[in-house]
DNA sequence: TCTTAAATATGATTTTTATCATATTACTTC
DNA sequence: GAAGTAATATGATAAAAATCATATTTAAGA
């Protein structure tokens, strides 16, 4: 479904939301740990999750990652295209050229519908509102 | 989803539930091209899914391969378990230990009941089904 | 303005996955 | 039973993904 990469992505910036603020930034080791990813690796993917806009960054003394308004309110999807980029999400689960109605594969008629309710899914969860359900304790970021 | 190596797979097993009986058996050069995927690729894949009992194959002149009845009663998710393996199938979206109810992830809701449901549709979809959709002209197995 | 603390840029290494190549074994047919 | 054909076993190479390492730049505070 998503890569590793991806994967961590979320991970980070749910982290983010839920732990930061524009006053109280954090920095790379502060995440590794507590989401259990390695620093070097993990240190690469929010750079280049700062870099598209995803998480707000300061750098220097008091400086690290941390999420504005506008970072909160981007969905899931946003992250793991940034990450994985636009094709593979669409892409035919058989590696047909492209993946359609008009000729489908033999394994599009019973995966599309739930892909497509995921791709949805995915696009309508604005970070905040996964946040919001882990503050709440119906979900869980650990490890 | 699955890996490129289950893709070719399914692929390569649909196209001889299609094309091939015990009494016309297909050689690896003529499954590698209808189907688009390297020789030397598929001959290593459908060596594998013979020893596994997938597919049927015998070697020397006139030999090859094709599905017995046991073959095409096997389901889609049967050769992903070959070639994949299991645990990625249950795994957690987020990488936690473990997927579960109890303690879910941010992702679990909301991507979990479409999970299941292909992971169902998969397991419930036997190789001579999806074949047959195909031969009326439902689904298409082409490059 | 100097020192220090942090992200950033860049790239090297390792591991996994995908791909390619070949010598060996088994089955047919003559 | 010899010759030829096709799968099998085995392993080498290439490409991609994951992981690690470090010199550079920016900002804060003394
Ligand atoms: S055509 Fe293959 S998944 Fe849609
Ligand atoms: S706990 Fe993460 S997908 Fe189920």
């Amino acid at each position: 479904m998503f890569s590793n990469s991806s994967k961590y992505a979320i991970k980070s910036v749910l982290f983010l939301a839920i732990n930061s603020t524009e006053n109280k930034k954090i920095m790379v080791k502060d995440i590794s740990i507590p989401i259990n990813v390695p620093k070097a690796y993990i240190a690469k993917l929010l750079q280049e999750l700062a870099k598209k806009n995803m998480i707000s960054s300061v750098r220097g003394p008091k400086g690290g990652f941390y999420l504005n308004e506008e970072n909160l309110n981007r969905t899931v999807l946003d992250v793991v295209r940034v990450i994985d980029g636009e094709k593979k999400l669409n892409a035919c689960m058989l590696s047909l050229k492209k993946c359609n109605e008009e000729k489908p594969c033999p394994l599009h008629n019973i995966l599309s519908e739930s892909r497509n309710k995921i791709l949805k899914n995915l696009k309508n969860k604005r970070i905040k509102d996964l946040a919001y359900e882990v503050t709440l304790g119906n979900s869980f970021l650990p490890l």
